[in-house]
DNA sequence: TACAAATTGACAAAAAAATAACAAATATGA
DNA sequence: TCATATTTGTTATTTTTTTGTCAATTTGTA
């Protein structure tokens, strides 16, 4: 019986990484690779990266390596990113602007397909195309959309309640972009970005160098 | 004589989340807080709140816990946002704004004194208040300012001609937003953010769980 | 004051993650 | 074709990280 033993975080993680370096070797027209050349340049072992690919099926070639396309496509296939997301942005700020004209996004397989906001003067508007709808019609756009992902952009204090009520709507995934954890029900996946934090670890690194 | 075993990445990496979490517990009014009770709130064991603490400093009282103002005031310096680094955004773009526009940066520490970009109608105006200027001030600029951190929100092909210009005029420290990961000499601490990647896990874990 | 309850800091144990080692398979070149 | 170079997938080993345990100390209370 299959026996899927638990994918770890740890390499999960490392995925869009692996998924990035094999894009651009793709774009240099590389073929093929060794896990010893890709591990020099990705700074890393070359046993982690076997052993990695490896959690998910064989795809080298003893000998050979690994052919680059076909490991792109299949990672591709792992991450889901041969198939498409639909994402609401909620709160229509500076960030949800600037996400919503993040055009990468899209090329992974991630389509903005409408944004929300409390603000008056934003409703009715559109961001890169996309239009901007009033939070109050979120009950209404979910039962008539489906929407995979829900990327949160509201301000601190908001976005507890924001988030009871996308998940209350049935979504499943949250992007957060608030400082604030959030933690909802086991059915529900949630991603949190805490910028702050990662620029307090570069300002601790900075100060431990002695600058 | 002093023995500073080195302290992982992995207590580092937590340490903006106990400062967050201390933060909240300060607008609370709790004065003194138990591991056990903020490894609750955290959901993480106490055994590793205590490990972790303990790296820096026995901060806390048998029988009594820890104090949370004193507490909050030693992950403040060891994170060093008692002290304020100064910061320049290269790169006006939707990202760029959007940084620019955090007031949450300022209030941990991080104070953004200039913006710089190529574009021709952006230069001379402000953001937030912060002026832009074109690229090529940058040497003019660094030379009469001290720059602590470069926040890079370039675009992707652009990211490794400008963090090399950036080194070259004695900036040590990067925190990068495109996809590209950065790696400098190893006088330069870099912080690479990747959305992309972040939002890929997300995708992954959302298909994982069969939605 | 004396005793029970709580709680840390330190160390030990367990679990997880990363690295190394190597047999088996393939490619390459004489 | 055959011998040698590579290179994977897998298992073993090492290292790192997390969790558990407990003596020592403090608090709070009768």
């Amino acid at each position: 019986m299959g026996e899927d033993k638990k994918i770890s975080m740890a390499v999960i993680r490392r995925l869009p990484r692996y998924f990035r370096y094999l894009s651009d070797l793709m774009q240099l027209d590389i073929k093929r690779i060794s896990s010893k050349e890709l591990s020099e340049r990705m700074h890393i072992t070359a046993s982690q990266i076997r052993q990695d690919l490896n959690c998910f099926g064989g795809f080298g070639q003893q000998g050979y390596g690994y052919n680059v396309e076909y490991l792109y496509n299949e990672i591709s296939k792992i991450l889901g990113t041969d198939k498409r997301f639909t994402c609401i942005i909620v709160g229509a700020g500076n960030m949800g602007n600037a996400l919503a004209n993040y055009e990468n996004f899209r090329r992974r397989g991630f389509d903005i397909i409408a944004i929300f906001d409390v603000d008056e003067k934003k409703i009715g508007t559109k961001i890169n195309g996309i239009e901007v709808y009033s939070n109050d019609k979120l009950p209404e756009f979910t039962a008539n959309n489906k929407v995979d992902i829900a990327i949160l952009t509201v301000p601190n204090k908001k976005v507890i309640d924001v988030a009871k009520q996308i998940t209350s709507l049935g979504i499943k995934a949250i992007w957060n972009f608030s400082p604030t954890d959030l933690r909802l029900g086991d059915d529900v996946v949630v991603e949190n970005v805490h910028l702050s934090d990662s620029l307090m670890v570069l300002g601790y690194r900075l100060r431990e160098k002695g600058y």
